[in-house]
DNA sequence: TAATAAAATTAACAATGTTAACATAATTAA
DNA sequence: TTAATTATGTTAACATTGTTAATTTTATTA
């Protein structure tokens, strides 16, 4: 990498952290280019030297957000034997890591991705988002011959379409009202996935 | 009813049925408060003489619309026959007025209620829109006896969760790609949960 | 050190939600 | 019927947003 390159990069991940810590706190409401711009030490005109437009910028905290899902993943899933424990503690922390940080849940699935440019990378990387979670377990399944690959592809979906959908719902419909019914909820859906062939 | 409150209800219909128009067919990004009080015919002022911010005009759209999709509901239930049929047809009419107006979708699960006023009505009666298309076939199963008073809540969860999940990724993650890819999606989730017990 | 290229900032624009000041229309009191 | 009062609507204004153009500051090269 030449050194205008190391430093462009540099820019760009100034304001790559700065929006990330106001869409880990504050979230996306507060995320403007101006705020960003502040947190990053440079001016809001700075800001488009480096990224196309706002939510160009925004997007690109998508990605470091999903390392760090996955990361928090990875310790549940292998603190876990069974398959069914792998996927419900994948599940679990997948979850965990979006009642944690609502605004993140809010960048993933309830913004709209702009129609203009090359950003469907980013939105196949929020479709299997979840993967990582049950991937695991999943193929632990397959090998076992427990279940089929297509039964396995038809579970992911299952469990795609659902967690997201009752996580949808809990953020943005505050239903269920609280984190332990939320709790309860989930793992009665996840055992009704999981126990059914 | 009063004079004086015929007026004051004509004037707020004035401005939600502009409102509900805008929404309809640009969305939500085009509803501004200029934007629908032009399509009313008065001066965005006189918006916030009837209501107490854009946002509580907007959410009052959702009354409306959740009635307009109840009524797209009842014909696709009525002309089935089995209560699986029922369930399937009423789920496919209420996919079906969200793949119409996707607007209305963004209205109903992906904006932000606002954290002011008393808007846990509206949450509800969201978090409730999918209960007509399915209620109608789970009470038919549990009148027959092949499902419990309990089951049929569970199984309208998982409906819930996982049909409001699916229309997510469609409408603001194009995943799946297209209409038929998504109807081929929907069929084979409703089998899977109305065949399994 | 002077000329040039690069990078960052200030100024500005149009659009947004919202409020305050004002004007007009409708109603009531004399 | 006219004057005073209330209700209703509009214009003006403000703060905030994303974004671009003009301009200044900083770094690089001759």
């Amino acid at each position: 990498m030449s050194a205008t390159e190391l430093q462009k990069q540099r820019m760009t991940s100034y304001f790559i952290e700065a929006a990330k810590e106001i869409l880990r706190g504050e979230g996306l409401k507060v995320a403007s280019a101006r705020n960003i711009a502040d947190k990053a030490g440079y001016s809001y005109a700075t800001l488009y030297n480096y990224f196309e437009d706002l939510s160009t910028l925004i997007f690109e905290c998508v990605r470091d957000f999903q390392t760090e899902l996955e990361e928090s993943i990875v310790p549940a899933i292998d603190s876990s034997n069974t398959a069914k424990d792998k996927i419900r503690g994948g599940i679990t922390a997948w979850v965990n890591y979006f009642v944690q940080y609502p605004g993140i849940f809010e960048l993933f699935f309830l913004e709209r991705i702009g129609e203009v440019g090359n950003r469907s990378d980013i939105a196949d990387l929020i479709y299997n988002s979840i993967v990582p979670a049950c991937s695991d377990g999943l193929e632990q399944w397959v090998s076992e011959g427990r279940l089929s690959e297509e039964q396995a592809v038809g579970k992911l979906n299952t469990l795609r379409f659902q967690i997201t959908g009752l996580m949808l719902y809990y953020s943005n419909r505050k239903n269920p009202a609280d984190y332990s019914k939320l709790m309860q909820l989930l793992n009665r859906q996840i055992d009704q996935i999981l126990d059914l062939k």
